[in-house]
DNA sequence: TCCATACCTGCGCAGGTATGCAGCTATGCA
DNA sequence: TGCATAGCTGCATACCTGCGCAGGTATGGA
């Protein structure tokens, strides 16, 4: 197995076979870019606050999060934004009332994971 | 249940109950914070190859990592150290070789999650 | 002693990102 | 029509963070 890329072929290496192990192990370079995107969106205090708040009490509205939170609403308004952006979480217009909710598959199972180790 | 807190108590609610529900599925401020910083860690695509390599083929050189993410060694070295004071990976010196290997049982297993839908 | 290797650290730059403020749109009600 | 509410957007500022470069420390061998 020679997974090493040509133009850092000729560095040294400590354990020849590992590396390539290690390169097999990280695999697709926008595997990771995605993945790593995720963790980011969940990276924030307050929007995880919020998709907490939103994966474990179901459909919320805009300023109810805000209290919930203690953000005010533009700073709400905008962390929505960069998730509904993200395709994380939905919001269904009622009125003038928005309600969200987390949509993303993988997203509400970290927030799962995150959450199990309350108690 | 009155968890809204005393300087936000006078702001309107759409749901009212649903602000408690959500204020109690936040949890401690802290624990929300500890998680933040731990998705944060994750959240570069550098940081988490070196996280990836470490946890799925061993202790692995910072040499050796260099060579399998196309790092130079000293990108490789600070993002270690950043990990290392948060306690996530712990080195072993051999000589003078330093070996790398995951610790964090939280990190691990979010780690396993996101290899897991390679396939 | 001298040198090469393996790793670490400090510094500065560039780029991204959160935050607050002001103002806008849209809905509902009288 | 007029007004209050719910939510969204743009902008400016301050901050954080990744990254490369230069240089330092420690181990091993000649």
């Amino acid at each position: 197995m020679h997974l090493v890329p040509a133009d850092r072929a000729d560095r040294r290496t400590i354990d020849g076979h590992r590396v390539c192990d290690a390169i097999a192990a990280i695999g697709d370079a926008a595997h990771v870019r995605a993945w790593a995107d995720r963790f980011s969106l969940l990276a924030d205090p307050k929007r995880l606050a919020l998709l907490l708040a939103l994966h474990r009490t179901g459909p919320l509205a805009v300023s109810d999060l805000a209290i919930a939170t203690g953000m005010n609403d533009p700073a709400v308004s905008q962390a929505l934004r960069l998730l509904r952006a993200a395709g994380v979480v939905e919001g269904e217009k009622e009125g003038r009332v928005v309600r969200y909710r987390v949509v993303d598959r993988d997203v509400r199972s970290l927030l799962e994971h995150c959450a199990a180790d309350v108690g």
